[in-house]
DNA sequence: TCCCAGGGATGAC
DNA sequence: GTCATCCATGGG
């Protein structure tokens, strides 16, 4: 069988810590493989060094866009590594990239994120693909919004996702309806994504710009949790309201402010999933 | 038992 | 406008 692959030497990953750093949910681990329905087309790689090694049936333009293999490393690690705390923390995550979500995918993994683990949100957005999406060559995928549409907010909280369930039934519809179009935002400037996502009921500045960094291409966003108010605490001694905090990456990390994000986050957090979070 | 987890809506001032 | 409180759920 010829073996499709991609070449990594001039645009290196971590395929593993960027699948498990936590900002990417749905992934599989069957061996060495990872596995995911990603935008509709079933995805199966494996990292063997500085190649990409694909399973037949894998689109590799398509792996490449998820793992944002078009940004350029080198020159924000050259940025941001001007920075003390940020060239520790690139230092100790090397091959961390940024991904390229689906954005009604993302939409709904960060509504379910919300005063959670990262743990509980991987098995969350699993249930959701077992329960509620089509199969994609065998393999589970997230609902579409019209999937989802069909499920009462009662019937989400048997998936134990709690008072997040009615906010998860309510967008579904209004997005299979077309009143709303996470999609389209990828089109709108990062103000304008924000503003629209945070006049949904569930959706607040936090989760907005998860959603607008890891799916609608908005680099500039800075997402700020409990993580990153500890990181900023901790390395940069500031606190304050998330408004100042926000002010400060703006300020400091500019248009890389989310990729400063990530490894900060993915570097506090210490490191990759727990093993359990992992499914084989 | 209390605290925390990739928060957000609500109502009191 | 800011702040306290509540909201399900599960792990430490």
């Amino acid at each position: 069988m010829n073996e499709a692959w991609i070449d990594l030497r001039r645009r290196p990953i971590d395929l593993e810590r960027t699948l498990t750093c936590g900002q990417a949910f749905g992934w599989r681990r069957s061996g060495p493989t990872w596995i995911k329905v990603a935008a509709g087309k079933r995805c199966a790689i494996q990292q063997s060094g500085t190649r990409l090694i694909l399973e037949p049936g894998t689109d590799p333009r398509h792996v490449a866009r998820y793992l944002r293999l078009d940004d350029d490393l080198d020159a924000m690690a050259r940025a941001l590594g001007r920075d003390a705390v940020l060239s520790r923390a690139l230092a100790e995550c090397p091959g961390l990239r940024l991904v390229r979500e689906d954005p009604w995918e993302c939409l709904v993994t960060y509504m379910l994120a919300q005063n959670s683990t990262i743990l509980r949100t991987q098995a969350a957005v699993r249930a959701l693909a077992e329960r509620y999406g089509a199969r994609v060559e065998g393999e589970p995928r997230f609902p579409s919004p019209a999937e989802l549409a069909r499920a009462s907010a009662r019937e989400l909280r048997r998936l134990r996702i709690g008072y997040r369930a009615p906010w998860i039934a309510r967008v579904a519809r209004a997005v299979a309806a077309g009143a709303f179009d996470p999609a389209a935002l990828r089109r709108a400037t990062y103000r304008d994504a924000i503003e629209r996502l945070i006049s949904i009921d569930g959706i607040g500045r936090k989760t907005a710009d998860c959603i607008a960094l890891y799916a609608l291409e908005k680099l500039e966003a800075f997402p700020i949790d409990t993580w990153i108010r500890k990181a900023l605490c901790v390395h940069y001694g500031i606190e304050g309201r998330d408004d100042d905090l926000r002010a400060f990456a703006a300020t400091r990390f500019g248009p890389h402010a989310g990729y400063a994000q990530i490894y900060l986050f993915a570097w506090v957090r210490g490191g990759p999933l727990a093993d359990g979070a992992v499914f084989e």
